[in-house]
DNA sequence: AAGTGGTCTAGACCACAGG
DNA sequence: CTGTGGTCTAGACCACTTC
């Protein structure tokens, strides 16, 4: 092997990678086999696996028993990563901050709340209409939150503590949540939700939907938090992975 | 070791973590040896470190040589994962929207713009105001790129492709970003900003800032883009890691 | 049945950071 | 110098998946 200075599997790992982008292996075809590869560079099996973990990690093969290690992708992914370590970085409230309940309801899904909620028409949801207050008591932003009627109860539990209610959903009930996708747009304040929010009517407002999924795929709740432009900035970090 | 089923070292891993958890080892305490360990509970060492390494993932123990395996924290970090493979999925601008440069303008930052780019007082830099419009030539939002003054002559390669201003700086100087950060407001569209984007004066928007910097935390670029409400929403899925 | 990657053993030497 | 984690060897058996 080459030049020396650098360690033996990421050696191996880069001679490797240069070989699949010179396309001496291309896109799905199967690299040799482990076996193979340790008598080829002459080191042991335990180093080849060590640099198709490298060669792993950046995206490029897929490894499966039986089947072999195959080549996914011509070059390293370039990954961009957030990384959210609490759930409280995702949310970003002070603390201090509290949902108060103004109102629950029932209801049956008709064909443009099934598509905004992403469910099937005629399932049965309750909303939950909450107002969250600072410290202080001025309102920040007005929140709805959407769960199946299975879980109705939830209301009972929210604001009694700063826990989110994907959380209480978790706690209370035999659910976890596995993805969250999150939409960001802006809007206008209604007249009735202005004076709610002590601002201007038809004001600019920033707007954020959150659907929480559990790993089935299956909605376990969806959220829509209204906020006064001036009283809210949506922040987050986005590194690479080299 | 418990119950069979599963495997040694995910085994050995869950015991740990128990312990750990049970506070037979505290945050800040060195774990044993790797040498030790193997013995204790005896395997080789081998199946130690991959134990170690599942730990390690969970963001509970560091490691480093000679200093030993240290505890970070008493439970697995629940961590958040957002994966963007491609800059156009960070982006999130159609196919076929255009940049295109209306104005460049040098100037030294004053104490307010040196504190919204984030950087010093008095340094020089430029001013690329760029608007960016759809297939049909309608106008999706106005853009304001303000990079460090020796980085100038992107203005030239900007609407050349659709290449996005950071990758030019890569391309044509030596410069690699590592870190974005991202902040997203909602705000009204000034009078004459609205004439532009072929909407009513004061009607609200979403508001952009993305700062681009190298692996050093200096600033490449810092970009402001401002759409109409109707015309864009930011979307993006996060995974829990578990 | 056969061949692949996944797990595991029992060693060895090296690189790094304290004393 | 010493002890730690990091790398590496040369084996072995197992689990899975396709034939």
């Amino acid at each position: 092997m080459k030049s020396a200075n650098s360690l033996l599997y990421q050696r191996i790992a880069q001679n490797l990678i240069d070989d699949i982008g010179k396309g001496v292996w291309r896109v799905g075809d199967q690299l040799p086999s482990e076996e193979q590869l340790a008598s080829r560079y002459k080191v042991s099996r335990f180093t080849i696996r060590s640099a198709l973990n490298r060669i792993q990690s950046k995206g490029m093969i897929s490894r499966r028993r039986r089947l072999g290690t195959t080549v996914q992708n011509e070059r390293p992914l370039e990954t961009m990563v957030q990384e959210v370590r609490t759930v409280d970085e995702l949310f970003q409230y002070p603390e201090g901050t509290r949902l108060k309940v103004l109102r629950a309801s029932n209801f049956s899904t008709d064909v443009s709340v099934a598509n905004f909620l992403g469910c099937a028409v005629g399932s049965k949801w309750t909303k939950i209409e909450t107002i969250r207050l600072s410290q202080n008591r001025s309102p920040v932003c007005l929140t709805e939150i959407y769960v199946p009627e299975a879980y109705k109860s939830v209301k009972d539990h929210i604001g009694k503590d700063s826990t989110p209610a994907f959380k209480l959903l978790e706690r209370h009930f035999q659910v976890v949540a596995q993805e969250i996708n999150a939409e960001i747009s802006a809007g206008n304040i209604t007249s009735a939700r202005s004076k709610q929010l002590h601002v201007e009517p038809d004001s600019a407002s920033l707007i954020l939907i959150r659907r929480y999924r559990n790993a089935a795929g299956e909605l376990l709740e969806v959220s829509t938090s209204e906020h006064p432009a001036s009283r809210f900035t949506y922040s987050f970090n986005l590194n690479y992975r080299r």
